[in-house]
Parts: structure tokens; C-alpha cells; sequence
DNA sequence: CTGTTAGCGCCTTCAC
DNA sequence: GTGAAGGCGCTAACAG
């Protein structure tokens, strides 16, 4: 039965100056590059270390300097292409600095985020990114309170000062959408992912904004400024499901009176929507018009390529991370919104709506 | 002008022991849940480190017992959709048994890998899931002489006394090119990231295996065994590039006696072939067959669906990790390969060969 | 059950 | 330029 081995004895600093005949101190002087040593002492010193194999303790270094040169990200699931290229963002500025990245899923559960950063500041990280999944920040408070610094990402909080960075979300949503109430589309759904009571919770906690919200704001302002009545609005929120975004667009597009056109606010539900758009035979653009948010390595590889609102996410991470330097390194300013431009990228996959849309349904099993 | 501010002194266990009028060991036995104390000292306590905002200082724990409860994972690029998964796969397993992982990107550069492994090794993480770049494993041994336990993903690696968790590519690789020339595909190409550089290292450094030598293999096998001549091998590497994918996929389909198949080794390798057969107008698989390693969310979204060698990733990763907690744990059982097995998903981007190849072109621009 | 006392490995005064 | 001694915050023997 194996017994939780305590790891060996490693070569420490003590051993190495013995080893090299010179006094502990010296030792760690030339094996932590600060102070000063003869040539000679510095040769014999290294020369031993290479020997014993030793090898910094950056444990017990932390332990000093109280810096663990660590950056905690809190993202909800580094499968998603989003996270991912975000994470990998704040990861090439964060090693550029030296410092690593320690990564939490969340899965978008408020708990696990909650526990996740709790065990960063009790391990000290330097400063912490997050992409919060409800509204409340009170743990990030708490974070910044112990003097670690946290930047949001993607999304920003109603009342927390804290540094966030995310695109211009609203502009972005209802230049999108613009562009389809132009063509003539009236009947324009909107699937998201963010649920609804979360939505809520941000509305409620707030002046501030929380992504989806602005997101379908934008939506709604695109609309009024058409003239198209509220009640003709269509949004349907199904969390982070790519089968529920499936089956929403599904029960939309077969029922009376459907939608000529989708507008998806994150890859999820575009991976979805395109799911049910296939399975119904839809041809795009002609019967259902599509632009989804956040670009995709594949948008370019399917019939009609697909419209997007592309947002550079590599550089919000990036930024993220940057900021974070910078409070480590003693910034006081005020924290604040950083917003960064999203791109609209004109594909295939709209079109002028349909003058009489045609009727979609799905084909009976073979 | 910033300057490097050293954190804040942070509340410690002398400071909520004095506070709840107890003796500092007390405290810390209460605080760290270990040995025992009275209700009512508990309460204290516990009361005192509320009030205090008492957080536990993971550093210093970890250097009394050895152990960060860390796990330091190195891969080529988290972007990348495979190692995204991978990775997430490693963090569940390790989150369930408290442990967190630190991420490094290599970029398939062999010196950031072992900047990397080593900045690890310093760092104490309690164990290791490497992508190794090379077929160089010194800085990998190093890693385990220090203690830390080393599990190889994705990879094997000759020679290397190492655990390491692979699909039975060869297999995998055989099966599917099998199934390209039993239905009369003599001119298949293999599209791979992998550069020749790392395959000739690999085979050079002995015995064992790297896995893209391992895919052409089994595309050589399946060759052979339909009688077709070594001379008809096609083989590009393109170094994790989609443009070069693209490129070399658009210069073999407009020679003369173009491939009628590819078969391609990754996902970018993938993405690459289909930008090129979409520029060039293929109509799949009628004018080409394609199949792909490893699915991707997009497999079936794009026309016809492609068809893949799919791999159990999270699984790869999940199983990676569970063997670095045995090893943690003391486990000593000698290191061995862990072979997974992928599956073959017949979608609809293969088709017979066609008699007289169409002739593909580069539209003009327009 | 509780308090006192040593360290973990390193950095940092401070004398020499 | 070099060595000795103290402490970072916690755990782990010990006594009491």
C-alpha cells in the first residue's frame, strides 16, 4: 500500500557551501545572484551546486519575498475557445514577466469561482484574473483586501472598483444587429447562453453592466431604432449548452411566424444554432441570416462563411494580465473599464430577409 | 513612478492567537484542522480569525511539508483545441483531489519546454504532465531524480524510464488510410504538423516512439498492405502552421497526378488541408476524401461532415493526472506506457476514388 | 487539552 | 568580500 510519500530531502544551500567550503551566506549569495563574490568563491560555489544538483527553492524564496510570481485565472471552462485564447493571452505577458499562470474552471457555478479564488489568496498568487459568473464580487473584495490585485475579464461587475477589461459589447451587439434590420429581417432571435436570472441579478445589483446585458441591449436599441415593437423581441437563454441552444433554435424556427434571422452571443450558442440550422436543412443566408459573436478558427470552413462580431481576445487577456503587472509593481490608479474594439466581419451568412420565409422543419428520422 | 511594493503584512496565526487569548499552537491547530481542541477554544478561535479576516498561508504550509499541491502542466499551446481539452481533463481530476495546475506554453520550442520544466521543478510542483517538444528527456529526467513525478502526454518518448499516457496511434493512423485505399485511393497524402527534424531525432534516439512517427507508420503500413509502392508515399510537414498547411495542400492537389485522399495528423494540419480544398473548389469527397486525427466541434457542421479519428482527450489528460496522484501518493509501480484507444467516426468526407481526377485550380482572384 | 520550542530553506541585516 | 544570526508563517515534537 502505497504510504503519501513525503518528497526527499532536496539539496539545499547549506549543503552546497559546505560542499564548496565557504560559509552559508556566500553560498546564497552567488546561487541567488544579489550581493557580490569573488570570481574564485562564485566558481566553486556554482561548480558545487552543478555537483549536489541543487536547485532553487522558490517555496522558500516566496516565503521571503512574499511574491510567488504566480497569477491565479479564473475562467469557466478552458475548453471554450474564448477562454482558452484569453488564457493563453494573459499567459505570454504573464511569462514575459516571469511570472506563471495557475488556472480554475468554474463551469459558470458562482461556488466553484468563490472557492477557486479563495485558494489563491491563500496561496498568495500575485494578482488574479477573473471572469466572474454571477454578480456578486464580495470574494474579490476580500482578494483585494489581502493586497492581491484583480482584473475582470470579459465581463464587468455594477459597483465593484475593480480594473475590468471587455469590448464595446453594446455598440458591437446593435451595429450587428443594424445590419440586419437594414436588410429588412423584423423576426431577429438572439441566443445566449447566460441565463437569465443571472441577467437579472446583474440588472439588479446596479449601475453596471454585466456582457449578455450589454449585449442585448444593444440588441433592443437596434430594434427601437428600426421601429420594430418590443414585443416582437426574441431571446432565448440557454446556458452554456450547445443541445439547449440546438433545441431553442429548433422549437423557434419551426413555429409560426419564425425568425428570419439569428444573432448568437457567444460561441456556444452559435455552435448550437448552426446545429439546428443544419438539422432543419436551412439554407443560409436565403431562409435564416446568421451572425454570431466572437470568431471562430472554423467561421471561414463552413457554407456560408459565417458573419461574425470579432473581438480580440488574445489581447484582452493580454491587457488583463498587463494591468495586473502593473499593480503588483505598486499602480494606485483608479480602477477602471478598459474597453477594447471589437471588429464586425462581414461573411456570407446574411442576407435581405425573405419576403415570405420558408417553412422549416425537421426531417423525419431515416 | 510605482515601485515594487512587497505585499502587505497579512494577518498570521501568533496575530489570532493573541487575539483570542490562546497560545499560538492552539490556534494553529484549530486554524489548520489538525490535533484537537475544546469547543470552546475552537470557537474562539475561529471567531478571532473571522474578525481578523485570518487567511491560511499556503506557502508557508507548503514548506513544512514538501508538498503545493500543484500540478505543472507544459503544452504546446493551450489555443490549440486538443491541448484544451487535455488540459482541462488534468485539472478535474487534480481539482478533486485539491491539487491546481500551473500551465506553460512551449510553442513546440524544446527550450522554453525545459525553461519551463525547470522553473517547475524550482517551484516544487508535486508532479508533472509534460507534451515534450523533443526526444531530448534530460531535463524530464532531472525532474524526476528531484522527486517529481513525470507523466508524458500525448507523447512517448524512447528510452525514457517515463510514464506516458498515448492512443494507439499506429492502429488508429493503419485503420483509417485502410480504409482510404480499400475503396481504390492509390495517391494519398499525410498533412502533418510535426517537422521532419523532430521525426528523423525521434527515430534516431532509439527504440520507442514519437507520435506522428507512430501515424505514419500506420500510414505506411495500411500502404503496403494494399500493395501500393513507397515511391507513392506523400508526405508534408508544416509545423503546426495552418497557411503552410494550406500552401502545402494547394500545391499537391494542382501538380499533375494529384492525391485523390488526404489524411491529416492534427487539427491544424486539418484546418489548413480544408482552407485549401475550399479554395480550391473541391467538391468533397467526390474530388478528394479527407479524414482528419481528432475531431473537432466543428466536425459536423461544416459539408460533407468530416470524417474523423476521434481521441478520448479529456481522458488522456484525466488519466495523466491520476497517474501522477498514485505517484504522489508513493505509488513506485514501474513506469509504463498507457495506451487509449481512439475511435473511428465514418462521417460523410470520404468516397471512393475517383477514375479520372478532376483538375483542381486556384480561382484568379477575383 | 494546551503552551513552548524548534526548525522547513532562504534572504537579510550586521559584524568581521 | 565573507560569515554568523535572526526571522518569514507554519507545523511538529515535546512537555505540562
Amino acid at each position: 500500500m502505497p504510504q503519501p510519500a513525503r518528497p526527499p530531502r532536496r539539496v539545499t544551500i547549506p549543503d552546497v557551501a559546505r560542499h564548496a567550503g565557504v560559509g552559508q551566506a556566500t553560498a546564497a549569495r552567488v546561487l541567488g545572484g544579489y550581493g557580490s563574490a569573488s570570481a574564485a568563491t562564485r566558481e566553486r560555489v556554482l561548480a558545487a551546486a552543478a555537483e549536489l544538483g541543487y536547485s532553487t527553492n522558490a517555496v522558500a524564496r516566496s516565503m521571503i519575498s512574499g511574491r510567488t510570481h504566480t497569477l491565479g485565472v479564473v475562467v469557466a471552462d478552458v475548453e471554450n475557445a474564448y477562454f482558452a485564447r484569453a488564457v493563453r493571452g494573459v499567459s505570454d505577458v504573464a511569462a514575459r514577466a516571469g511570472l506563471q499562470v495557475v488556472l480554475a474552471n468554474t463551469d459558470e457555478d458562482a461556488r466553484k469561482e468563490r472557492a477557486a479564488v479563495q485558494m489563491f489568496v491563500e496561496r498568495r498568487v500575485d494578482g488574479l484574473v477573473v471572469t466572474p459568473a454571477g454578480s456578486d464580487h464580495a470574494h474579490l473584495d476580500k482578494a483585494i483586501a489581502s493586497g492581491i490585485p484583480v482584473v475582470l475579464l470579459d465581463r464587468a461587475l455594477g459597483g465593484a472598483g475593480l480594473d475590468s477589461v471587455v469590448v464595446d459589447n453594446r455598440d458591437a451587439a446593435q451595429a450587428a444587429v443594424a445590419g440586419l434590420t437594414s436588410r429588412g429581417h423584423t423576426r431577429i432571435a438572439v441566443i445566449t447562453s447566460a441565463s437569465p436570472a443571472d441577467d437579472a441579478a446583474a440588472l439588479a445589483s446596479g449601475a453596471d453592466i454585466w456582457t449578455t446585458t450589454e449585449r442585448l441591449t444593444g440588441y433592443r436599441q437596434a430594434l427601437r431604432a428600426a421601429g420594430i415593437p418590443r414585443t416582437a423581441e426574441i431571446v432565448r437563454h440557454t446556458g452554456y449548452d450547445r443541445a439547449r441552444a440546438r433545441a431553442a433554435v429548433l422549437g423557434l424556427m419551426t413555429a409560426d411566424d419564425r425568425p428570419t434571422a439569428v444573432f448568437t452571443t457567444d460561441n456556444v450558442a452559435t455552435l448550437g444554432t448552426l446545429d439546428a440550422l443544419r438539422d432543419l436543412d436551412a439554407h443560409l443566408p436565403d431562409d435564416v441570416s446568421v451572425i454570431g459573436f466572437d470568431d471562430a478558427e472554423w467561421a471561414t470552413l463552413i457554407r456560408p462563411r459565417l458573419t461574425v462580431v470579432s473581438q480580440p481576445v488574445q489581447d484582452l487577456g493580454g491587457l488583463a494580465a498587463e494591468i495586473l503587472l502593473r499593480r503588483i509593481d505598486g499602480s494606485t490608479a483608479r480602477p477602471r473599464r478598459h474597453t477594447l474594439r471589437s471588429t464586425y466581419i462581414d461573411r456570407e451568412s446574411t442576407a435581405p430577409a425573405p419576403a415570405t420565409p420558408r417553412p422549416l422543419r425537421l426531417p423525419p428520422p431515416a
